[in-house]
DNA sequence: AATGAATGAGATTTCATTCAT
DNA sequence: CATGAATGAAATCTCATTCAT
C-alpha cells in the first residue's frame, strides 16, 4: 500500500545526473539563482516538465545538489585527513574554488530554503566534528604556534581564511591574498617543524 | 566611478530613503532574491513605478543599497581604527552580525550582476588598504605572536574568521565557535600583552 | 504612507470592467473551473498579465465575480420585496435562471475557495434577512394554507424549489418540472386570494 | 448505457475500488477540480499512470465514481420507499449529508464534462420516476395538506428543499435552517394524522 | 513628483495522456 | 498487472520595464 513517493525518478537515472549536473553548472557559473527548472531543462537538453518528473519541487531539486555536493566535499575531506599531512590538506581543501564557491552559493541560499538550511546545519556540523576527531589524534600541538588553540578552533580558523580568500578572489579581489597564504603556509610548515622537534 | 543614470529623484529624497531602507530589510530577512521593484514597493508603501522612478533599473537600486551599506560599514571601520585598541575593534567589526550578513548577499548576487561586481572589488580593496595603513602605524608586532604576519594577511585572517563565524551563526551552525571566539580573544590579549612589554 | 495596495485597478476601469464580464461568461457557460487568468484574458482580448494586473491572485477575481454578481442579486431582491405581490415576485426571482445558475457554481467553488466562502456565507445570511423582513410585513398567513410557516422557513423553501428547477433544468433533467411550477404558483394564488378575504 | 472502453481493470478490483474511494474523498474534502489522475493516484498510494491503466480517461473515472455514487443512492432510495413512512424516509435521504454535498460537486461539474451530463440526467430521470410510483401508491393524498401535489411536484419538493439545507449547511449557512426542517415535519406529521383519519 | 496602464518573459507547478517495457 | 519515462499544455503568479499622463 506504499505511500505515494514524492521524488520519482529514480536515484541512478542517467537523465537525473545529467540534471543535477547542469544545475550545478548554473549554480557555479551563474549563481544560485539561475537555477530554475527551466534552465536546468534547457541546459541538459530536456523539456522542463520532465525536470519536474524527477525533481518534484525546486526545494527538491536543490536539496539533491546540495546532497551530491555533500557526498564529493565528504570525499574529500577523507582523504585530506588521511593525508600524510592531514592539517595542510585540510588548508587545501578549505582554500579549493571548486568547491567552496558552491558551499557560499548554498549559504546565501539558506537564507530563503528553509529546506535546504537544515541539512546544510547538520552536514556542517559533521565535518566540523570530523574535523576536530582527526586533529585530536595529531601528535600534540603543546609547544607550537597553535599550543592552545583547541580543535575546534583550528578547523574553524581554516575554514573562515581558506573560505574569504575563495569568495574575495572569485570576484576579482587580490589585495592581501598572497601575504595571507604565505603566511598560513608558513604556520603550516612551522607546525609540522615544531612537531619533528617533539618526536 | 560613473553613477548610473538615474531618472530624478535626488539622492535627499525621504522616499529614495525609504526604499533603500525596505531594500535593505527584505535582503536581510529574505534574501538578496526578494529585493525586486514590486517588493520593495510594497514594503514601503509605494506603487512599483515610483521606485522605477527613483531607480531606472534594478541594478541601479542594488547598486544604491551597497553604496548605501558601504558607506556604513566605512563609517565603522574608521570608529574602529580610531580605537584605543584598533586590533581588537577591528575584529569586533567582522565579527558584526549586522553588517556581515548583508555582505554574503552580496557577495551571491555579484555573480550574476556584473555592474556590482566592480564597486565590490574597488570598495574591498580600499577598505583592506585602510586597514594596512593602520595596522601599520602600530607600535610594531615584531616579537609577537604575529610576528611575520604582513598587515594584509592580518586583515584577511580576521576578515575570514569573523565572516565564518557570522554565516554560520546566522545559519544555525554552532560547532567551534565558542573555541574558536575565545581563541581570538586570547589572542588579540596577550597582543595587546606583548606591546605594552616592548613600550 | 498609504499601504500599499492589493487590488491595483481601479473600481471604476472599463478593462476591469471587461474583465469581470468575460469571467462571468465563462462561469456561466463553462463553469466555475473555467474562470482561468488565461482564459478570462483571451475572451476579454487581453494579455494574461493584464488580468493579473487588476486581480492580484485568482480569489481576488472570483470574489470581485461574486461580489458583483450579489450586487445585482441585491437590487433584483430590493424589486421583487417591493412588487405589489411580493411572494410572487420572490419565487420569480428564485426561478430565475440567470442568477441561479451562478450561485451553484459559486457554491460549488466555496468548497476549494476558502476566501470566497466567507463572503457568500455572509451575503446568504443577509438576503435571508431581508426576505424575513418583507414576510413578516405581510398581512399575516394566518388562515392560509402556509399559517403556521416561519417567515425564514418560506424564505428557504422557496429558495430550495427554485434552485433545484434551476439546477436540474440546466442539465436538462425535467421530469416533475411543470407539475412543480404549477403547484406553486397555485399556492402562490390561493394564498393571494386567502388574503383577499381577509382584508 | 455505453460503458466507456475500460483498458483492462475488471470491475472487480480492489485496487480500481481504492481509486474510487480515494476520488469520492477527494471531491468530498476538496471539491470536484481535485480529482485528478495524480491526486487519486497519490492518496491511494499508486503511481498516475495505474489509475490511467484503470481509467483510459479522466471521463472515464468520474463517470465510474458517478455510477458508483448512484448505486449506493438507489439502494438508499429503495430502502426509504420500502419504509413503513416513505414519504418521511424520503426526506431523510434528501436531507442526509452523506450524499447530497456529492451531488452538488456533480451537478457542477455537469458543466464541463459533458460525457457525465448524460448519465446524470437518466439517472435523476429514474429516481424520480420511482418516487412517483412510490408516491402513487401511498393511500392517497386528497382531503391533505398536498392534496392537489402531483407526485412527481413532491418529489422534487422535497428533494430541492432537503438539498438546500445540505448546501448552505455545508458552507456555514445556518438561518432559517431550524425552523424549515420543523415545518417540514410538521407537514409530514400531518399528512400521517390525515392519512390515519382517512384509513 | 507620482501614478495607472500595459506588456512580455519567465518561474513554478500541475495536468492528462501516451508509450515502451 | 504495473511502472518509469516523457511530453505538451496550461494555470498561477512575479518580474522588470516602458509609456503616457
Amino acid at each position: 500500500m506504499a505511500i505515494a513517493a514524492r521524488r520519482i525518478g529514480a536515484e541512478s537515472s542517467a537523465t537525473r545526473a545529467a540534471m543535477l549536473e547542469a544545475a550545478e553548472a548554473l549554480m557555479r557559473e551563474e549563481g544560485y539563482a539561475a537555477v530554475s527548472t527551466r534552465k536546468v531543462a534547457s541546459r541538459a537538453g530536456f523539456k522542463p516538465s520532465l525536470v519536474h518528473y524527477y525533481f518534484t519541487t525546486t526545494d527538491d531539486l536543490l536539496i539533491a545538489l546540495f546532497r551530491h555536493g555533500a557526498d564529493h566535499s565528504d570525499m574529500m575531506l577523507e582523504e585530506a585527513l588521511a593525508a600524510p599531512d592531514p592539517l595542510r590538506a585540510l588548508w587545501e581543501f578549505f582554500a579549493d574554488t571548486s568547491r567552496t564557491a558552491l558551499t557560499l552559493e548554498f549559504m546565501a541560499l539558506a537564507n530563503h530554503r528553509k529546506a535546504l538550511r537544515a541539512f546544510m546545519v547538520e552536514h556542517s556540523d559533521q565535518m566540523r566534528a570530523r574535523q576536530v576527531e582527526m586533529i585530536r589524534r595529531l601528535p600534540a600541538l603543546e609547544g607550537t604556534v597553535l599550543a592552545d588553540c583547541p580543535p575546534a578552533a583550528l578547523s574553524l580558523l581554516l575554514a573562515g581564511i581558506g573560505r574569504v580568500l575563495v569568495m574575495e578572489g572569485g570576484m576579482g579581489v587580490k589585495s592581501g591574498h598572497a601575504e595571507a597564504r604565505v603566511f598560513v603556509e608558513q604556520w603550516l610548515a612551522r607546525l609540522a617543524a615544531d612537531r619533528v622537534l617533539q618526536d
